[in-house]
RNA sequence: GCUGGUGUAGCUCAGUCGGUAGAGCAGCUGAUUUGUAAUCAGCAGGUCGGGGGUUCAAAUCCGUCCACCAGCUCCA
């Protein structure tokens, strides 16, 4: 069936309807706002935006009226006019318009300049458009944020004021997107990991987390995972230095390209780094011993704290900090080696993430700018990762020119439950490294090679990883990675001793259980256990405590029902070693 | 780092024109012994983010620093 032209599930069509709502924003603000001046205005993703320059500093107070005139703009059903100018009429025209001149002086010769016109509102302009405002309805419009952007996303440049907005083609559908919004904000990892007592932010090291008893559970049960996964995939695990020379970090290369980011100190009068990645500690450590053609591949993992000097803008709860535990591993082998290497990183993901209910997408970012090598090994290792994908059947973009500076790489963009996105795994081919420090082995030929190495991390940083799994699940963390699995509360006094050895016994099978004995209505006790998202609540009464059995309640079905204590536990164990989601 | 905003009790938030701080929840104490999302009462809790300044008087006005929030820039 043909799509149709005019539906806004169509990309084309919802972009020209978005991009002429923020025309639509703009001849509003150009009313009320005279002195405003205009930069650009696209559409994007979820809305449009528009960027100026205005001696009013614009509040949501502000859209409100700007919105109300955008409404009477749709009302007046404008019909939009596409006309071409020279550039030195378009220079005339636009006089009064700084950041306009500028593109227009920034566009190639050969380049016509089109405008378009609306009512008493003209924009240089590519379109494409709809052809009145009044196709566009009014109360499906909404102005969400004012906020300051540079102009020409360039840092050194002046910094502009930019109002964002969307808009759909009905109130209801507007709806659903705000709705979707306030769903993301209920799943903040931030506000549930203060809820959940998982982990806390201190003014005296903004962007160093503290992590709090359950939060230390998540953590924990994560590296275990992470442990077992790693050795069934032949892995071997070492733990390298936090601070380490600054010699080290010249011949990494790191220094001239990430000093700004390192932390530094010095010890004994020598100049001494924070590490902020774990290879140089890894090649150090295969350098210590001489390798043989058939120790390759060699797979070394480290769960390695790191240290960034982060810009204090960029922080943000668990998902850009200043210190992390990277899940890291150092794969050394021959060239050979290379395809099978990836293919077996990549099943060992798939295993991860499936574990977890996380899907993604894969990208393939190629040799930047600013890189280290020749580029014939460029080519080699970036064929290496395609073939590899493409003899698993994966499905990848490329993500041109983005590759870290030593090697091109596979990035995994996990989709959590509500559709958003999410970098974590990353595999990075990498020859450089092996050059910088001479890293061999000794080949069936009897003479010395150079090996070959993959960076790699599944979880990518395993702070941010619970902030990830967190908004995944909303909080209520699947059974196996719950900080409390099971509360047992007790209905009056006359069962505390039983619930008691209720406790004592789930404690016994190693389930993590929390006991409620407290004086309270067990209307009162639920309502806490449930919005502290326990999976499992036990109920416990004189009738449980005559029959050997417990009052199952969970945190989505309600009350079940009693069943025997020995197989709630039972089941619970089972639950719990198969990680079932 | 940049633009704008915010910072009051453990948490969520009131606090008018500058006149010396308030609620709910949580906590503690007591009563209540309760069957699947909040029993009642009492008590306690604060250098109003920090240092400064203006003022007879500052949570409130000014300036500065810090942190957080939205976004920009950055993210090996």
């Amino acid at each position: 069936m043909e799509e149709n032209k005019y539906s806004f599930a169509n990309k084309e069509y919802r972009d020209a309807y978005r991009h002429t709502c923020s025309h639509i924003m703009a001849q509003a603000i150009k009313h009320l706002y005279p002195d405003t001046k205009f930069a650009i205005g696209p559409s994007i993703e979820d809305g449009f935006y528009y960027d100026l320059d205005s001696p009013t500093v614009f509040t949501p107070e502000h859209l409100e009226a700007i919105e109300a005139e955008m409404r009477k703009l749709c009302k007046e059903k404008l019909k939009l006019e596409r006309f071409e100018l020279s550039r030195a009429e378009a220079l005339e025209f636009m006089k009064d318009e700084p950041y306009k001149i500028e593109l227009i002086n920034d566009l190639p010769e050969d380049v016509a300049l089109s405008f378009y016109r609306q009512g008493d509102f003209t924009d240089l302009c590519a379109g494409p458009h709809l052809d009145s405002t009044g196709r566009i309805k009014g109360n499906g419009i909404k102005l969400t944020s004012c906020t300051g952007a540079y102009w020409r996303g360039d840092s050194s440049r002046k910094m502009l004021q930019r109002i964002y907005g969307t808009c759909f083609p009905s109130k209801e559908e507007l709806d659903t997107y705000l709705a979707r919004i306030e769903e993301a904000k209920r799943r903040d990892h931030r506000k549930l990991g203060k809820e959940l007592g998982l982990f806390t932010l201190m003014d005296e090291g903004p962007g160093f987390p503290f992590f709090l008893p359950k939060g230390m559970i998540l953590k924990n049960t994560l590296i275990e995972y992470w442990r077992e996964v790693h050795k069934r995939y032949g892995y071997v695990e070492i733990s390298t230095p936090m601070i380490l020379n600054q010699e080290l970090w010249h011949r990494s290369g790191h220094w001239d390209h990430y000093k700004d980011n390192m932390y530094t100190t010095v010890i004994d009068g020598e100049d001494f780094a924070v590490k902020p990645m774990n290879c140089p500690g890894g090649m150090l450590v295969y350098k210590s011993e001489p390798h043989s053609y058939r120790d390759l591949p060699l797979r070394v993992g480290e769960l390695g704290l790191v240290h960034r000097h982060e810009l204090s803008g960029a922080l943000h709860g668990l998902f850009r900090v200043r210190c992390f535990t990277q899940d890291d591993a150092h794969i050394f082998m021959t060239r050979e080696q290379i395809k099978d290497e990836i293919i077996g990183v990549t099943r060992l993901f798939d295993e991860v993430y499936s574990k977890f209910g996380l899907k993604y997408k894969i990208e393939l970012s190629t040799m930047p700018a600013d890189h280290m090598g020749a580029e014939e090994d460029w080519q080699i290792a970036t064929n290496g990762l395609r073939e590899a994908m493409d003899s698993l059947g994966k499905v990848y973009e490329i993500n041109e020119g983005d590759g870290a500076f030593y090697g091109p790489k596979l990035d995994f963009h996990l989709e959590d439950s509500i559709g958003r996105t999410w970098q974590c795994g990353t595999i990075q081919l990498d020859f450089q490294m092996p050059e910088r420090f001479e890293l061999e082995y000794i080949g069936a030929d009897g003479e010395k090679h150079r090996p070959v190495m993959i960076h790699r991390v599944a979880f990518g940083s395993i702070e941010r990883f619970i902030g990830v799994i967190t908004e995944h699940f909303a909080g209520a963390f699947p059974l196996w990675l719950a900080p409390v699995q099971v509360k047992v509360m007790n209905i009056t006094d006359k069962s505390r001793e039983y619930a008691k050895s209720v406790a004592d016994k789930l404690n016994a099978a190693g389930i993590r259980v929390e006991s409620d004995f407290r004086n309270e209505k067990i209307g009162y006790k639920i309502r806490e256990a449930q919005s502290m998202k326990i999976p499992y609540m036990l109920v416990i009464g004189e009738k449980e405590a005559e029959a050997g059995a417990v009052a199952v309640r969970t945190r989505t079905g309600g009350d079940m029902g009693a069943m025997p204590l020995d197989k709630f536990i039972a089941d619970a164990l089972e639950e719990i070693q198969t990680r079932r989601l």
